[in-house]
DNA sequence: CTACGCAATTCTGTATACAACAAACCAACC
DNA sequence: GGTTGGTTTGTTGTATACAGAATTGCGTAG
């Protein structure tokens, strides 16, 4: 069978392994044992392993010296260099692009998710749904602009980097959904986004990198906000598994 | 028995396959059937099975859409990419190494391995011995620098990205081995990391980064000059995943 | 009460059997 | 001769049995 098949035992031990980590249901440091996940999600051990091989490459799980995974736990440091890694990853991106210079066709795609961006910021009051369609709106502007350096090495790199929960763009984006100032991000957030563009068809390589660098600053500044108050973490993907200095 | 013992079966596996592959005794784009590496290697599928699958991840093979792994061809595009990605990595890495300012406990090592490489250039001339030694002196330069950032999550990532035979930071060096010009590209490199440490310790930032990164460009520079000729490119660790124009 | 050692259990590493799928090949028919 | 159909072979996906190692818990001795 296909390993990509929907249908898969590998995907369905891969998806469901990769959903109870970020959502939590392990402890960070809790050992994974083959068997109770084998029961957990209805397959045999190979798909399993396969899963924690997957995972641990992903950086999500950890082998330990005498054999096995356990939940890795991310300091606060980790969760920074990580968010640091993508934006030098994305800016990386958006030189290469702007030093190539895209046609008007290759960026198309990423002016037709700024427009609708905008469309969404037109409105006096931003919606829980339309909460959703910005993360995915802003999912989707960030692999453009990575397919925009037309690397499939840069392309697997950044897709890698920001596999983490934390790393990813869209990361720490809900977590703004209740903030005040969510809308005045959100629009910082698209100014970036729209200059970047700009930068890159004027082929102002240097500059789109610092944008994107930039850019994923208010990962950063989403990340401090959240660590200020506790309780919001919690719920964010990903959040039980942040280690705090309290704690540790 | 543990993962990371040494007479583990899949551990033996995995070396055997990496080398393999390094070595050219695949074709690229051949299929890798897992049974046929069973009687290779002498373990059974399951190893092999592992073995395959880390080295998708490290990024030597890829998956077939109807399953099973063929190995990976690159193009003259994905060398360079990698390499300026190496480069790029380095570079944060150096950059988060001056902004933190290690102490000079810290810095011990690089410095003693700079000795080290000095030493060795202080000869009139360089046997291969002494060219095997500068290239173990090389990568624990390198290493030593990735450890400077002190961020788990950056050493991770460069020594991911590195991991690729042609983006490692000894990659092309013995490749200079036989050209006449070596012992100038050396002190060039000797030159990049002493001011690369230099910059550290004054805490400059942004030059560190960009010696990184300018260091890398040696590399690309001494792949320019191994495609011109390309006999030499064969006797590379790799060399023979590399997909010419000319063969396209 | 603590520390040490032994035993039992649990876990992973490994091999292998079986089934489903894909591709290649051959043959027959148009 | 080309194409289409079926068959056959090889391949991967999956489950599971077995062995060795690690860990845990208990019992005993100090």
């Amino acid at each position: 069978m296909s390993r990509e098949a929907e249908g898969s035992q590998t995907r369905k031990a891969e998806l469901a392994l990769r959903q109870a980590i970020v959502e939590g249901e392990f402890r960070a440091g809790e050992r994974l044992s083959e068997l109770t996940l084998t029961e957990r999600f209805g397959v045999s051990r190979t798909p399993v392993r396969a899963a924690l091989a997957r995972a641990e490459a992903e950086g999500l799980i950890e082998t330990l010296p005498s054999g096995g995974y356990v939940v890795r736990a991310f300091s606060e440091a980790d969760l920074t260099d990580a968010i640091d890694l993508r934006g030098l990853l994305e800016g990386f991106a958006a030189r290469r692009a702007a030093e190539r210079g895209p046609s008007r066709g290759e960026l198309a795609e990423a002016k037709l998710i700024l427009a609708g961006i905008d469309k969404l910021l037109l409105k006096p009051e931003m919606s829980a749904e339309d909460f959703d369609t910005y993360v995915d709106l802003n999912a989707r502007f960030h692999r453009a602009l990575w397919d925009l350096a037309q690397s499939p090495t840069i392309f697997r790199e950044v897709e890698r980097v920001a596999s983490l929960p934390f790393a990813s763009p869209s990361g720490f984006v809900r977590l703004q959904a209740h903030l005040p100032e969510a809308r005045a991000v959100v629009m910082l957030a698209q100014d970036h986004h729209a200059s970047v563009i700009e930068a890159i068809e004027a082929r102002e390589g240097a500059r789109a990198e610092a944008l994107m660098r930039e850019h994923a600053r208010l990962a950063r500044r989403n990340l401090q906000a959240a660590l200020a108050d506790r309780g919001r973490l919690d719920e964010l993907p990903g959040g039980p598994l942040i280690r705090h200095a309290a704690s540790l």
